[in-house]
DNA sequence: ACACAAAAATGGAATTATTCTAATTCCAAA
DNA sequence: TTTGGAATTAGAATAATTCCATTTTTGTGT
């Protein structure tokens, strides 16, 4: 993890009252450091890494605390489990049913426009998300 | 239910080789009577007022028959339990977040293009879920 | 350095939506 | 009317997530 994103997280933490602990940090980096979109699990596994003994629970915790101060998107397709990404700009999902796989879409700031502006009198959008399902090329191996 | 929804009904499970049975007949006009977003423990409440003995996971079973045959839509937002929705037409959805319920947002074709043309080459959907969550103005009771 | 209080981590139990299973019932065709 | 496959059923099983009670860690003031 490089300064400005260790920078980042503590100053995120901070302003909601949250400590970069031990624990927080190193979940924090597991998921900047694979641009996968892994469920709390596969993010267990990977933190044990560098701390062996961290439980499911905090895992669990920590995630919710990332969340919570926006330096993580929690992504939530169809039932299944939820994935978490670092990637913080306007972006839709696609899931591939044919490996399964994830992809982070980026959007254009018109169609991001034209979404928000789509929505009757009345309401007004805090968020908003967007996911595709269907299949990929062959040659897709982002 | 009228005749053509009953109609639809038994074409559409006959295309996948299922039969209109009576519980996923009443499963099928419970939703449509009433155009809110309920959950299978609600459809069961209200399925049980004209087959008071229906169990849960009969409902479950003739929900996934509806979405198999492209009846019903089910509607997952965040961990929630799945929605349910009769609304077939292209449209998103809007969590109020002061109400807690759930919008329909029609969505003008325009739109829907622009969305599944924002997909890199390579990319082909079959399927879009689009969800907004903010608030509603007071006047909103739809 | 030291003690304290608040925050965080921990393991395991609890919860909850959903799926599975095995037994029964229903229904359509022969 | 028998028969076989499909559907229903109740309850058990599953799996992701949350809760809870306890222990550990951390930052702060002395």
């Amino acid at each position: 993890m490089n300064d400005k994103d260790r920078k980042g997280l503590h100053s995120a933490l901070k302003s909601k009252g949250l400590r970069p602990t031990r624990q927080r940090t190193c979940v924090y980096e597991t998921i900047l450091g694979k641009k996968d979109h892994p469920n709390a699990d596969e993010i267990l596994l990977r933190v044990r890494r560098n701390l062996p003994t961290i439980s499911l629970a905090t895992v669990y915790n920590c995630l919710d605390a990332l969340v919570d101060c926006g330096l993580v998107r929690q992504v939530n397709l169809d039932r299944s489990p939820s994935r978490f990404c670092p990637n913080l700009t306007p972006h839709a999902h696609f899931k591939c049913n044919r490996t399964g796989k994830i992809h982070d879409i980026p959007m254009d700031p018109k169609v991001v426009a034209s979404l928000e502006s789509s929505l009757p009198k009345g309401f007004t959008a805090e968020n908003f998300d967007l996911s595709f399902i269907g299949s990929t090329d062959k040659k897709n191996h982002s």
